[in-house]
DNA sequence: ATAGGGTTAG
């Protein structure tokens, strides 16, 4: 029997050419490149081993089209397989899966479907990667509500029994859309079945509960997957600390890298960036140099990210000086700043009233071949504005349009914001009646910022109308816009009509904030209505919200020297005795 | 031997 199985191989050896070994090689070695030239290679390739008699087999054609493919040529795939057909080579189930994935990402899943038909004709029965397939392109098409019918289909008639990457496939699909509760019914599904969920399925719900902001729920889940003996890994550890940050809890956070390096799960560079991306937006740099300083020690390299984090981080608190430093020392290290960097220099410039300096940098990174995007030209925008210049503002944001970059919301904050600030509240309107986005004319911020603007420029009935209109589109005015409204009121010494609209929207859920009660104190003195003024510091104090530094400075002035019973006087002492007891 | 899912970060 050995020697049949050796004369077996020995024929099998030298029947096949000394160009399959070839071949073999070149597409192994293709498999391992990277460069430009890889497609180049394969196509060429591929033309080479059609042009050898007898043709190749499917199996190496197969290898080499799946090396297109996971440079994502797709529409270059398929047509070599059309190639393949042409030359009557016959081809397999896993030729055709292929394909059926090309025509998916092409974005075109009834072709991936209609191909279960060849499927058949050649006499082949559809296999676990071909329904996959189906139900992944159903995903990428947005069509997750037919993909998960397909597959309770697929489980209701019994053709197939899901493994780990069908059921991933529908429940990160059901993440997607944000229907976590339906993945997570899954995931418990799959831990009652035979087929037990991985960490990979468990990890899909647990980012997406993070992001659904239920964190605790995403670490409940976490505990019971590890009460079940699937083992965390590093982007488990990730989602949670993610998910924790956006929560303001980077001291949990903070801890769950330890643990998670206790449990011998190694944290990534991605891992550290998150809480250095934390720590910064949080304004603790230091904290973020700390975190930094802890992955260097593990052996990992900060890259552009972790550098961009800190830049901003440092721009945000206004600490320039800082910035261009850690900007210095990641050059030194090779690492090249992208536009994102970039951004939160030119915005760090504009905040601190250098435009000349962030106009500088603009030009210079342009000169440098990087393409400034909508935060760039809106970071611009804000500058311009706020350094007084208009005009130069609007051919900026004439030139952003005309190289087709599509304004967004921020921008248009920015834009509206700066038109009122430089006394062009009409112009601003003006813009805000062309867009057309629905989103756009119905958000409450933009028309905070004209109804402020034009109570700015002296023009509180317009701003009143816009109110009215706000509130006729049947949107929900924020505390924001009220409290511009009662500041209108205020100023126009309608303080009856302040009244009012302090009420309503108590009524309507929205509880007054510290900025609304310093508002009214300070207009309440500014128009000498003492004690009304005195009833809302104490009003506010009581909710436990503090007098800003303006209203304090005012309410000092009105504190006489000596003697006299001053109602004032008794609401300071009780407030400076409160903060005493929290010190 | 060749095919299908995933994944965290600005």
């Amino acid at each position: 029997m050995n020697c049949t199985r050796r004369i077996g191989l020995r024929y099998y050896s030298t029947a096949s050419s000394p160009s399959t070994s070839h071949f073999n090689q070149r597409i192994t070695s293709l498999q391992n490149a990277s460069g430009p030239t890889k497609v180049a290679d394969a196509l060429q390739l591929f033309d080479e081993m059609l042009q050898r008699q007898p043709p190749p087999n499917i199996i190496q054609l197969n290898q080499l089209i799946t090396v297109i493919v996971k440079m994502k040529q797709y529409s270059t795939a398929l047509s070599l397989f059309k190639r393949v057909n042409m030359m009557g080579i016959p081809t397999n189930l896993y030729a055709i899966n292929i394909s059926i994935n090309c025509h998916c990402r092409l974005d075109q899943v009834a072709y991936g479907f209609a191909l279960l038909a060849t499927i058949l004709k050649q006499g082949h029965q559809p296999d676990l990667a071909t329904y996959n397939t189906l139900i992944h392109g159903l995903v990428l098409a947005d069509r997750v509500f037919e993909a998960v019918e397909l597959f309770k289909k697929l489980l209701r008639e019994k053709v197939c029994e899901p493994d780990q990457i069908m059921y991933g496939t529908v429940i990160n699909g059901l993440c997607k859309v944000g229907h976590t509760s339906k993945a997570l019914e899954l995931l418990r599904f799959m831990e009652s079945g035979s087929c037990k969920p991985g960490v990979a399925q468990y990890n899909a719900v647990i980012d997406s509960l993070c992001k659904d902001r239920m964190v605790d729920h995403a670490l409940e889940l976490f505990t019971k997957m590890t009460e079940k003996g699937v083992l965390a890994d590093v982007i488990t550890y990730s989602s949670l600390i993610h998910g924790l940050c956006n929560f303001g809890r980077e001291t949990e956070a903070a801890k769950m890298l330890i643990d998670m390096e206790e449990e011998g799960v190694s944290p990534s560079v991605d891992t550290f960036n998150i809480l250095v991306n934390a720590f910064c937006k949080q304004g603790s740099v230091k904290d973020a140099e700390l975190a930094v300083q802890a992955m260097v020690r593990r052996g990992l390299n900060p890259d552009v990210i972790t550098y961009s984090a800190l830049i901003d981080g440092y721009c945000l608190r206004g600490e320039i000086d800082e910035a261009e430093k850690v900007l210095d020392g990641m050059v030194e290290r090779d690492i090249v700043p992208d536009i994102i960097t970039y951004n939160s220099l030119i915005n760090g410039y504009c905040k601190k009233k250098q435009i000349d300096k962030a106009r500088h940098l603009f030009q210079d990174i342009q000169d440098k071949g990087l393409i400034p995007d909508v935060v760039t030209y809106s970071s611009m925008l804000q500058g311009l504005y706020d350094s007084g210049n208009p005009a130069a503002a609007s051919e900026l944001f004439n030139e952003m349009q005309a190289k087709g970059l599509a304004p967004n919301i921020c921008t248009y904050r920015i834009l509206l914001h700066g038109m009122c600030k430089n006394s062009q509240c009409s112009d601003a309107l003006a813009l805000f009646r062309s867009l057309e986005s629905k989103e756009l004319m119905e958000d409450v911020g933009l028309y905070n910022i004209l109804i402020d603007g034009y109570s700015k420029c002296g023009k509180p009935n317009e701003a009143m109308d816009l109110f009215d209109e706000l509130c006729l589109k049947g949107l929900k005015p924020n505390v924001r816009a009220y409290t511009v409204m009662i500041s209108v009121y205020c100023q126009g010494g309608l303080f009856g009509k302040a009244n009012d609209l302090l009420r309503k929207m108590e009524d309507n859920g929205c509880l007054p904030d510290s900025v609304m009660y310093n508002v009214i104190v300070q207009e309440l003195l500014k128009k000498s209505k003492r004690q009304e003024a005195e009833n809302f510091l104490e009003e506010m104090i009581n909710r436990g919200f503090m007098p800003d530094s303006t209203t304090f400075t005012m309410v000092l002035h009105l504190i006489p020297n000596v003697g006299k019973e001053s109602r004032m006087r008794t609401i300071i002492q009780k407030l400076t005795t409160v903060e005493r007891k929290e010190i």
